[in-house]
DNA sequence: TTCCAGGGGTAGA
DNA sequence: TCTACCCATGGA
């Protein structure tokens, strides 16, 4: 086992950022608690497959690596992949100058919450998200691990998250008997295909320059994708200018914001979130994780 | 049985 | 822009 170490950023906190959402319990994330580490089974570009357990370390993050000792290509490929799923090249100082002091926010800066969780590749966020829609959480979690038994194994456990050619390469029938993921199983297999075809670069999404609302309107034009799991994509692409009000976000508002009385139309969620600006959208998650991230 | 979940596509006004 | 209806799946 090779252990690699990275610096991380100032206001970095790890347990904050793995907790941020429910992506580290969907596979190929497996998360300890107690340990506070963060595992995932991971594919390198040449194909082989490697295990990574994450933990703090001082100065910033050790990475052991389990598996065949990684070539220094390797190595810089998974500290990028790690870069890459931990938002580090992210600076939230603007974020928590907004809500400094705010009377219902000022514990996200003691926290240090609001760096989000990604995945290493977008495509495995977009197959994510898409999962999530119009499901509950518990089934999120079972399509997931279906899915990942189409990537390849780890000798000593686990699954990579599969490609998108893998999956492209699938009769769409075959795709979703395995996966079961209802009428979205069409979705994600044309996903899939535009993706393997190289007529989408959706890796190239990940740019900071690209401005929030082309990329809103790129997503939106995949099967799928609506007003919630585009405003959630834009959260994951380090983009937190958008709601991405769902039934969570509009339970909280009701019972937290709007002192449990009525269900509230999403235009007056949307106005109470308006004022944070290019924040709003991750204000709105914060809520939904308070109770959470709040003791951590 | 019916309803619905971290919704979204489509048709028709 | 808004509404009505449909969509697979599995738990409540």
């Amino acid at each position: 086992m090779m252990i690699l170490t990275i610096s991380t950023p100032p206001h970095f906190r790890f347990w904050a950022t793995v907790s941020s959402h429910g992506w580290c319990m969907l596979p190929p994330f497996d998360y300890d608690d107690g340990a506070r580490t963060l595992s995932r089974v991971q594919q390198l570009r040449d194909g082989r497959v490697v295990r990574l357990t994450l933990s703090e370390a001082p100065g910033g993050l050790a990475i052991a690596v389990e598996g065949a000792a990684p070539s220094p290509d390797e190595q810089a490929e998974i500290i990028g992949a790690v870069n890459h799923m931990l938002n580090l090249d992210r600076d939230f100082s603007d974020f928590y100058a907004h809500i400094s002091g705010h009377p219902r926010y000022g514990w996200i800066e003691t926290v240090g919450a609001g760096r989000m969780l990604s995945s290493p590749t977008v495509w495995e966020d977009l197959t994510k998200t898409l999962l999530t829609t119009n499901t509950t959480w518990n089934m999120t979690i079972q399509m997931c691990r279906r899915l990942i038994t189409l990537g390849d194994p780890y000798p000593a456990g686990g699954y990579a998250f599969p490609t998108p050619e893998r999956l492209a390469a699938m009769n769409p029938d075959d795709l979703n008997a395995q996966v079961r993921a209802g009428y979205r199983g069409a979705y994600l297999h044309e996903l899939a295909n535009r993706i393997a075809s190289g007529e989408l670069d959706v890796e190239s999404w990940r740019d900071p320059a690209l401005p929030s609302a082309d990329l809103y309107k790129r997503i939106k034009g995949l099967k799928g994708f609506g007003d919630y799991a585009a405003g959630s994509m834009l959260k994951l692409l380090g983009h937190f200018d958008r709601l991405a009000t769902d039934t969570a976000c509009r339970a909280v508002y009701r019972d937290r914001i709007n002192g449990g009385n009525a269900a509230a139309d999403d235009r007056e969620i949307a106005a109470y979130y308006a004022p944070f600006g290019r924040w709003q959208g991750l204000v709105q998650w914060m809520d939904v994780m308070e109770d959470d991230l709040r003791h951590l």
